[in-house]
DNA sequence: CGTGCGATGTATCGGACCGATACATCGCGG
DNA sequence: CCGCGATGTATCGGTCCGATACATCGCACG
């Protein structure tokens, strides 16, 4: 999951480990707290050794000059590279159980401007698949099970399924606007100020047969 | 945090590992998918390592005769200890900061029956500062940062804020409750009297006091 | 009658992610 | 000029998950 992020928004712009965070509390800020630092940088490390980001200078050419004052660490700046907009392109695009639960759903949600609509509808109604057992789960409980719990749990499984309930109809609203083949749920109409969002992917193109 | 939901679990009543699976799922469903075995038995392991908990023979005692039938390994069932109802009583009425987290703060709730009521509202508020928190964080960025995010991720933010007011308005109606003494939201008329205020083990269960 | 299959049940392993911690630099106000 | 909060990189131990393996039990179906 953190994979998958991190490659998508660098897919925006390099940035270093710092900004990274906070970009990915601001876009994900719905769904997660802050990554720790602790996920962060072993997987910018994985990534790089894998080719998929690799470090881009700061200073400019002549950063010889001053190398060893200190051992001046400065910070690293990261960008994606090609077989690391193949290796997005790939994961955004097989979906996975992973890809259902809140955590996933969330970041895949997130980057479904870069995501082609045949995946963004697979998603969403695999979400929806998804929340509509828990919330099965969740109405078994309460109906057949009621006695054996005290009020408080009984009350956390009643907001749990206002919350299944209620992010069912969210995505059935999504999974409309999809078909429809309008935008997203946003009311105003198509020319959205200066530029919207290119998608990279558009619609038809690459397939990956499923083994 | 599994720690604490198995305490709570095992002081209901003795049980083995794939019933503790069971329970803990049916209880703390509203919150999260079921607890992994690879977390479940370490943990398990580790609980009687430290005496909270001990193993109760299944087989009656006369299970000597037939032990080395293919290494019969039957179920193992477990039960709280003295210390271990101690252990729990110290974890539910300290809260530290992972005791307001998603996860934390469900199985803190799912067990308020076996809270004082000042716990509980003092759990609930610091809830409720948590989420406000994320709100005001979610807020900012649809104010502030909205023109540098696609419309996907802007619905996300939405959808995420329309939760985090939600759930503060529920918080409310639960803190609420707790200060006018009364039980939980549940709007059943008080039959059984008036003292709901501060019995941490509610009446008409866990009928087993110390042996 | 047996046989296969789904539910029950215990257990381990590698990996993802977190929280605490450490340490260095920079800009700015007192 | 000194301290202090923001910026920035990095590691370590611990918790929990997902996949996997393996054994038993009851019973439906040929």
């Amino acid at each position: 999951m953190l994979e998958l992020a991190i490659l998508g928004l660098l897919q925006e712009s390099p940035m270093h480990g710092y900004e990274l965070r906070k970009e990915l509390a601001a876009k994900l800020g719905a769904i997660r707290a802050a990554i720790s630092y602790g996920s962060l940088y072993p997987t910018l490390r994985r990534l790089q050794a894998a080719g998929w980001i690799t470090e881009a200078a700061t200073t400019p050419a002549t950063a010889e000059e001053v190398p060893a004052l200190t051992s001046r660490r400065g910070r690293v700046v990261y960008e994606i590279t090609a077989e690391g907009k193949e290796r997005f392109a790939k994961l955004i695009a097989q979906a996975g159980p992973e890809t259902y639960d809140d955590t996933g759903f969330g970041v895949h949600f997130a980057f479904f401007a870069r995501t082609d609509q045949a995946t963004r509808l697979r998603i969403l109604e695999g979400r929806r698949r998804k929340i509509e057992e828990r919330r099965e789960g969740l109405r078994d409980v309460l109906a057949r099970a009621a006695e054996r719990l005290d009020a408080y749990t009984l009350e956390l499984q009643r907001h749990g399924l206002d919350a299944c309930e209620r992010e069912v109809r969210w995505l059935e609203e999504l999974i409309a606007n999809e078909r429809s083949g309008r935008a997203p749920t946003v009311p105003q109409p198509g020319t959205a100020g200066g530029r919207a969002n290119e998608s990279p992917p558009p619609p038809g193109e690459s397939r990956k047969e499923r083994p």
